[in-house]
DNA sequence: ATTCGTAAGTGGGACAGTACCCCTATTGTG
DNA sequence: CACAATAGGGGTACTGTCCCACTTACGAAT
């Protein structure tokens, strides 16, 4: 199974695991949401210190996982995003894992990606210990800074799940406040998207889905007010039988 | 950012490094076939050795990421599938990863699990040195065996995500042999969906998906031979733009 | 007070895709 | 020649997109 061939044959499995060096491991986070009119995700500067990996570089919020304090992997994302953003996420996915030995030049490493749908929480603050955090828009796949280690890797596969994702779920309703108005979910899909939606068949789309609950408020403006609403379940994400517009294009 | 603030501060990064004990780190593999009418999976026999977790039982297979030999996670992984089937899988994808301090009685361990589907090898070899390998029918979500560590929620995301994109994707091709016929296909879907397709609509999908080619022979049997085909570009998915039978329930 | 502009919200009809059911033809075996 | 399974075609019904038009509700301008 596991067994290093070219080594004598151990008789105790705890001699066997000596023979593993044991990769780093870590945890890196997609945060997402839509600010200023477009999707955008949150990215923190590397520390400028000696002996740290691509200093001063932007890279994805994370780091390594630490076994005394978190129980499991999901526990530590949500305790770096807590840290980066203090937004308890309505939404958080695992997005996948990527491990090799040329990733980060302190050797052979492991990482443990999530993406996270959060509400525009504002600038992101910079504190005394915290590090410099900003938001980026996202161009195409990726943003247009270059990243450390294989972020860039990472982001983009965060990108095209998310966006892949939207076409056939509910999922931007987080990427919104708790309560909003129809038109302004619209333009969170549209955001996403990159396309514009038709109006009457995303209503109806929303309608059939039924994990929206009215509000008994108005979003007051300069015109006719709208009704606003807001997901039934927090944290439930709605499967539609097809995806978005298969007309189109 | 990763910093452990019970202690004091530390000048070089490397220091920084070792405060952070690292993870047990492996890789599991969920390998599915179709075999005797059933979806099945791929089961090894833990070792019976002094030391070692869960001696006797059952478990997905995988073991100890090699970063000697593993260049990253997925050759890991095609080292594991390759070892345990001498197949090289047409179709392996990355389900996620599962980490936490309870799941392996060695420590605290994080593994990333892949999924393969292969054509039916028939019985598995046990060589000399190979440890015990049986195919078991998925019932339900999972089988009826009681799994090593965690395994039982791993083989049940397994199935999950296999059964929820073979709704939309022309995912079993890959659980049959290199060619194959329309009706043998339709089982396949039929297998793992666990439901009955109706037959002029699985052909049409099919035909709409545009991925297979007629090869120049028949399966000839007690009746009117059957026209056999193959994926035109081995390793290609199509994802069709609605799921599989949503007028049905 | 009336009019105007704007965005919210509703509704209908054309159209495309496809699930579903039924029927027929084909082509081997016994 | 009957049988069995493959292959394929036709027709209906239903779903959901897409487009267009219309009404509603408010503030602002006149």
């Amino acid at each position: 199974m596991a067994k290093p061939k070219s080594k004598p044959k151990l008789s105790t499995a705890a001699a066997r695991l000596a023979d593993f060096p044991r990769p780093l491991t870590t945890v890196d986070l997609a945060i997402f949401t839509v600010r200023e009119g477009a999707l955008q995700v949150l990215l923190v500067k590397r520390p400028d210190e000696p002996g740290e990996p691509h200093p001063g570089a932007w890279a994805l919020p994370g780091g390594f996982v630490d076994i005394g304090r978190d129980r499991d992997l999901e526990a530590c994302a949500r305790r770096k995003l807590k840290e980066k953003t203090s937004v308890a996420s309505p939404y958080l996915e695992q997005l996948g894992s990527w491990g090799g030995k040329e990733r980060d030049p302190r050797g052979w490493s492991a990482t443990h990606v999530y993406f996270a749908l959060i509400a525009d929480p504002g600038e992101p603050l910079a504190g005394a210990n915290a590090p410099a955090a900003a938001w980026y828009p996202i161009a195409g796949e990726g943003v247009k800074v270059k990243l450390a280690f294989d972020h860039r890797e990472l982001l983009a596969a965060a990108v095209i799940r998310l966006r892949s994702k939207v076409e056939y779920t509910s999922l931007p309703v987080y990427l919104l406040p708790r309560e909003f108005t129809l038109t302004e979910l619209q333009r969170a899909f549209e955001i996403v998207l990159g396309r514009p939606v038709e109006k009457s068949a995303f209503r109806d789309r929303i309608k059939a889905g039924d994990f929206l609950e009215e509000v008994p408020r108005l979003r007051t403006g300069q015109q006719r007010p709208a009704q606003l609403y807001r997901v039934k379940k927090l944290g439930e994400v709605v499967f539609f039988p097809r995806t978005f517009s298969p007309r189109k294009e």
